[in-house]
DNA sequence: GAATCGTGGGG
DNA sequence: TCCCCAAGATT
């Protein structure tokens, strides 16, 4: 570890020490559930739409077991308008994993929490780094990007991660211990706070001086990220169903989901089931209302009997 | 490796 | 207004 990269060491973790935003997953009071539960929600989703969802979480479900005791439905409905439900799904599966299978305590090993559902490379080694307080290269969309611009040269990181980004991101994790933890934490945070992806706050960077992208000259992206269609995909229908879903109390009868609501029950009806309106809006082909339905179906997201469409068991 | 999967705030 | 994109995982 040569004094160059112990620089960058010093430098952002005393950064982080004195500009790291106080979050409930980071307190001292927060447990591995906690940490597990806030990654999961965080995968895609900003902290400032997670934090009051979090909250309820934790306080309804305190334990793996809580949630692992109701039904999956009710973890989707209470994922509320987080985005990706599926997360919900999988959260609730990860919960009954870890009460059958770890004695409702939630893995303390990168392998272990690789194992549960939803729980990819970048979550398992963020909570065995963060909740248990282990070495591990955490990297993810902030980290990469702190690298690409400081280390690298790079206006933004390429759009998946290479073998040649992990090699660098555990080059530069420090040896010890609890200094690799805080220094994942600080890494991440300042790529949240202040390298971020449009305009990057510089003049408040810790490290602007030793940065190789700004000693480049800022250059541009190698590439443009394509943005992600919405109007008219089926992630935009699947996205009015699963509203309707969780707005409703009981079953949805198939029609009043592949029709306007408004059509079949009426415009008071209509707005009690769909008080958002994104269904009603929403003009999408018959076929596809289908298709997204039975995707849906297919996922788990929802359940179909005789009574009609609701949330799973 | 590429495609798929929600949502809404900020530039 | 429109577009970008936010602590990814799975198939």
């Amino acid at each position: 570890m040569d004094s160059q990269v112990e620089d960058l060491h010093r430098r952002i973790t005393r950064w982080f020490a004195g500009n790291a935003r106080e979050l409930p997953w980071r307190d001292a009071e927060r447990t591995p559930w906690g940490v597990l539960v806030s990654e999961i929600m965080l995968q895609q989703t900003p902290v400032a739409r997670v934090l009051p969802v979090w909250t309820e979480w934790l306080q309804r479900w305190p334990t793996p077991a809580g949630l692992a005791s109701e039904p999956s439905g009710e973890a989707v409905r209470a994922w509320g308008r987080l985005g990706y439900p599926r997360r919900a799904l999988r959260l609730h599966a990860a919960a009954k994993a870890i009460v059958e299978e770890f004695a409702g305590k939630v893995p303390s090993t990168y392998p272990e929490l690789l194992q549960l559902p939803g729980v990819g490379d970048y979550t398992a080694a963020a909570v065995a780094a963060f909740a248990f307080g282990r070495r591990e290269t955490v990297v993810d969309t902030n980290i990469r990007r702190v690298h690409a611009r400081a280390v690298t040269g790079n206006a933004l990181p390429s759009p998946s991660l290479t073998a040649a980004e992990m090699r660098l991101a555990a080059s530069l994790l420090p040896l010890d211990t609890s200094d690799s933890v805080a220094w994942n934490a600080s890494v991440m945070e300042l790529g949240a706070l202040v390298c971020t992806a449009r305009s990057p706050r510089c003049q408040e960077c810790p490290i602007l001086d030793r940065c190789a992208w700004v000693a480049a000259g800022r250059p541009e992206a190698h590439y443009t990220a394509k943005g992600q269609a919405w109007a008219g995909t089926d992630r935009q229908v699947r996205g009015a169903m699963m509203a309707v879903l969780r707005s409703a109390e009981g079953p949805v009868r198939r029609e009043l989901l592949l029709h306007a609501p408004v059509d079949l029950a009426g415009p008071e009806l209509a707005a009690e089931l769909d008080p958002l309106g994104t269904l009603h809006r929403l003009q999408a082909p018959q076929e596809q209302m289908e298709r997204a339905l039975a995707g849906l179906i297919a996922d788990r997201l929802a359940a179909e009997d005789a009574n009609g469409v609701s949330l799973p068991l």
